[in-house]
DNA sequence: CGGCTACTTGAAGGATTTCAACGTAGGTGG
DNA sequence: CCACCTACGTTGAAATCCTTCAAGTAGCCG
């Protein structure tokens, strides 16, 4: 489990990621190498942000997972997100002092680390990928709102399933899932701290699935995804959140800075002034 | 519970809350003004965004409460975050679709809608304003992060103290709390949906917690903090996450340099009903 | 006075945690 | 090569947290 977890092929993980909803100019990418100029490899399980701490410079990791998570202080820990290649870290450091997360490799990683100061020259010389750039925020928003519905409303046994079909479409997604092999690098501790579950439990649902027929026997090699369709059953999977709907065409249009951004109807107060849908227990 | 939770004073939600991390200038204020022109009323328990439907336009909240939610597909539903006085709604409006979340009204409501085009062209025009939605943007996700490791991590009691606290703190940050009225307008169901907890479980835990003197006794009228260190310790608050620290004097230096602005337009915003019973895992 | 919503309370059951013990693979050093 | 250590995973049994079911109370409105 300890090897890297590279990309499929070589490409740049910023490239990949941004002409999916860009068509990225000959000078786009020339910026956006600008942010994976300085590269460099960490082991599992080191720091790279620590919760407390004045942030350090910002990075974009290159290849390998980091996870993001938050310690409560009777040391509780629980992760708040993934991190896989493609994606920023440390990123707030050019508006907060101190760090309210903590981020650390879980598998041997490669990081590209940047001078903050880059993200505002690329807001000032390249709108398209300024526009790129918050798109990608909202993304990761979005992610953040689905975790939280899952953590509230949803059984260990959904909870699991939805991680990973989550983290499935996004490896795919990021380029980050390699052909032969659809084993992710997470132990149960870490699901457990993910999906706010304690340990022994996690084990439990584990076997049940496996047993299920839903993810293979992956066992100190991390977990593999056997079925999809039926983890996707499972949690009622709906990938909205995701925004990957309508990215190939109509989206390059409007998140350049040059198109116009269109307005639409307001809508509000459907159902009569009513209250908002309400499954009411009876 | 269903006055309208006005403000202190009459002052603008957007200029109260940005002056708090920026010296803002006479045509600051001007471009804030444009986004609280459109004064509108809506009654308690309406929508203003659907989860599933295309964004309408965007908003700022003058007065009132909303709340920010999801449903499962079952109808379980979460809510995400509350929506306070000079909260933006919809803001991703020109970034998505569809909306990947729903906003409704909690109580009577004062909002205003703006076409999602006058975010860019803030950033455009008054970039020191661009730092500020970034800042506030920023915030937010730090509160979504908070917010999953209460869900993940904090019993019951923790995390009604802790949203508890969290609400408090964010209300005198946003001049909503009433001065001689420290009543919260939630009902035991909206904070089920919050806390992912059963309706009955709220109620009994809000009982011990007004036994055990840190509460009101607020039935029916909302509820009441009544010993804010208590509840504090309760959950080991810190306050961090908030990022409050520096606001004051270092934050105004660095948000606003129209000079040396370290930080550019990385926008993005984001800006009832009861759960059903969890169904039982096979 | 219904009828509605919000809240309360008791009892039973299920989900999840804790405690504790055991197993297994990989790495390290003798 | 084995002994040992550590990280990770499994399993059983008891305890706890929380949910569900069900019924009842209280305030508000027409």
């Amino acid at each position: 489990m300890d090897r890297i977890w590279s990309r499929v092929n070589g490409e740049s993980p910023l490239v990949h990621k941004f002409s999916q909803c860009l068509n990225l100019e000959e000078e786009d990418c020339r910026q956006l190498a600008r942010f994976e100029a300085a590269s460099r490899s960490m082991g599992a399980r080191e720091d790279i942000v620590v919760e407390g701490e004045p942030y350090g410079q910002a990075a974009v990791l290159l290849e390998g997972w980091c996870i993001r998570y938050k310690l409560l202080p009777d040391g509780r820990r629980q992760v708040v997100d993934f991190v896989l290649p493609g994606c920023f870290i440390g990123l707030h450091a050019h508006i907060f002092e101190v760090a309210d997360h903590s981020v650390s490799t879980l598998t041997p990683c490669r990081l590209s680390f940047f001078d903050p100061q880059l993200v505002a020259e690329t807001f000032a010389e390249r709108p398209r990928l300024g526009g790129a750039l918050v798109w990608d925020n909202a993304c990761r928003e979005a992610l953040l709102m689905e975790r939280v519905a899952s953590l509230g409303r949803r059984s260990a046994y959904e909870g699991l399933a939805h991680l990973l079909v989550e983290t499935c479409k996004r490896l795919q997604w990021c380029g980050g899932l390699m052909p032969g092999d659809n084993r992710l690098p997470i132990s149960q501790t870490v699901i457990a701290d993910t999906l706010g579950l304690s340990l022994v439990h996690v084990s439990r649902t584990i076997s049940k699935m496996r047993s299920d027929g839903l993810i293979e026997d992956g066992t100190r090699r991390g977990i593999a995804v056997r079925d999809l369709d039926g983890l996707m059953q499972v949690c009622g999977y709906d990938e909205t959140y995701l925004h990957r709907e309508h990215l190939p065409a109509r989206r390059r249009s409007r998140m350049g800075a040059e198109t116009n951004l269109r307005v639409r109807p307001l809508i509000v107060g459907l159902g009569g002034g009513g209250s908002p849908p309400r499954p009411v227990p009876p």
